[in-house]
RNA sequence: UCCCCGAUAGCUCAACGGUAGAGCGGCUGACUGUUAAUCAGUAGGUUCCAGGUUCGAAUCCUGGUCGGGGAGCCA
């Protein structure tokens, strides 16, 4: 014996006048003397069931009655067309199973709550309309990632989380004991390891949790978040920017194509989603000095910076406001970024790198960057960088035996959720946000 | 690590040194079209913690705890 529906509220109208049975969780509940309204949840949509006293057994309307917000039960009944039922379709309830009547009142009512309170319940705070709708749409955009890169030829290949060296520095890692081989640390970045992959595959990419121990308290950061790191042989930095912005409308394009009723949920404005279209605009850092200048007072703290400088938050803010598309900021010095970014050839205090900072004021969603294939090149900037060359043997070997020239980036997965969703703090993005002063439930 | 803000009923908040309050939710009752229903009744408090000032502290002061926003850094 089963005890699945016999349909699910997604696919209610192709059961117009049929007897079906629903399975879920009582979202709202309102009762007008012999009639009671249940809205019914079932994780693929809700529905409005309508219990008539003299519809039913008496036991049935009782238990009806009994029913609290989030109370499990099993509903049976006849669907019907009404223009009076929100979602067009409503259920004549002809039977009642009740799973189960919570003991206590539900914490979350549907009124405003502070953010405290709803972090403190995120467990059952994953069960509201909207938080719904937002990890609908972090799943599609994972589902369209890698679906994408896939069919480019791209193969999926999955790189350590814990990890002996850091990759970018050795401050904000989370360190753990293991066994009698000393400290490891959990990844903060896939990249170097899937870069060996990429000398297998040729087009690779790695998917998965990174984690970076930095003391920041803003929208846009967690201790821990998921990120997809594409790689690719032969590739330049053009080819890189060209991947990037294929990559991310095609993500932009699928979520608008199948998640419209979510992003109606959350009440998201598309017409900026509908543009993300390459190509997309690029800026040299020595260009976006410039624009900050012109623009100095616009966004706050976004104060001009001198060249070798790197950008703040509010200035990735001010450069973003200025186009209507994704934007590429490209060329940093090559002395504020990462050890293994090649510098432009004719410019070598420029590396060949370019942030991508999303519309609408969301911040970076990407990072990338033509990488050294120059061993003698890597292994000095490795000790320019005051890191450990004994430990890095096997990633200067990848330049050792038939090095080529190549790029790849890192999308980080809930910003760039927050951005197509529209919602104002990546924390939502994501079931079990980690944050620096979070780590309950 | 630094700067700013906050903590009062289950939730969201008010109470300007002088009796601890409202709305929502809960519970009881009424209601055949509700959409966060409406109407009537009802229960519900260690005002975050410790100390201080005062005739008197939710309110002022000091320290702490917890949380929120931002900076730096990053995706």
């Amino acid at each position: 014996m089963s005890l699945l529906p016999s349909a699910t509220v997604a696919e209610i109208a192709r059961y117009d006048g049929q007897t079906v049975t629903l399975a879920g969780w009582v979202a709202n509940k309102t009762e007008k003397g012999k009639l009671i309204f249940l809205r019914l949840r079932d994780g693929s949509g809700a529905i409005q069931c309508v219990v008539f006293k003299k519809n039913v057994p008496e036991a049935t309307f009782a238990a009806a009655q009994q029913l609290t917000l989030e109370s499990s039960c099993r509903v049976s009944g006849a669907v019907r067309a009404d223009a009076r039922a929100p979602g067009g379709y409503e259920l004549d309830v002809s039977a009642l199973e009740v799973v189960q009547v919570p003991a206590q009142e539900y914490p979350i009512q549907p009124k405003e709550h502070g953010t405290e309170f709803l972090m403190e319940h995120r467990h059952l705070w994953v069960r509201s309309a909207k938080q719904h709708a937002l990890l609908r749409i972090r799943a599609e955009v994972i589902a369209a990632a890698q679906e994408w890169l896939n069919s480019q030829g791209f193969v999926r290949y999955d790189t350590p989380i814990l990890t002996p060296v850091a990759a970018e520095g050795t401050t904000n890692l989370f360190a753990t004991e293991y066994f009698d081989l000393g400290p490891a640390y959990l990844a903060q970045t896939g990249q170097l390891y899937v870069e060996s992959g990429m000398m297998s595959f040729g087009k690779v990419y790695c998917f998965g949790p990174t984690f970076r121990a930095e003391k920041s308290k803003t929208r846009r950061h967690l201790t821990e978040f998921w990120m997809i790191e594409p790689e690719v042989a032969f590739a330049t930095h053009e080819d890189n920017l060209v991947l990037q912005e294929n990559f991310v409308s095609a993500i932009v394009q699928r979520c608008l194509e199948r998640r419209a009723e979510d992003l109606k949920v959350l009440e998201r404005d598309t017409a900026t989603l509908e543009r993300c279209l390459p190509p997309f605009p690029r800026i040299s850092y020595d260009d976006a000095l410039a624009l900050i200048e012109q623009n100095q007072g616009q966004v706050e703290a976004a104060t001009p910076i001198p060249w070798g400088e790197d950008l703040g938050a509010p200035h990735e803010t001010l450069i973003a406001s200025k186009f209507d598309k994704p934007v590429f900021v490209e060329k940093y010095p090559a002395a504020v970024k990462a050890f293994y970014m090649e510098p432009d050839p004719a410019r070598p205090e420029v590396a060949l790198c370019a942030d991508l900072l999303a519309p609408e004021g969301y911040g970076e969603i990407i990072g990338g960057s033509q990488r050294i294939h120059d061993a003698a090149l890597l292994e000095q900037r490795l000790r320019e960088h005051g890191l450990p060359v004994e430990s890095y043997q096997w990633y200067l070997d990848l330049r050792r035996y038939g090095s080529v020239p190549h790029s790849g980036f890192g999308m980080g997965i809930e910003r760039c959720t927050a951005w197509i969703a529209g919602t104002h703090h990546i924390r939502e993005t994501i079931p079990f946000p980690r944050m620096l002063y979070r780590i309950y439930p």
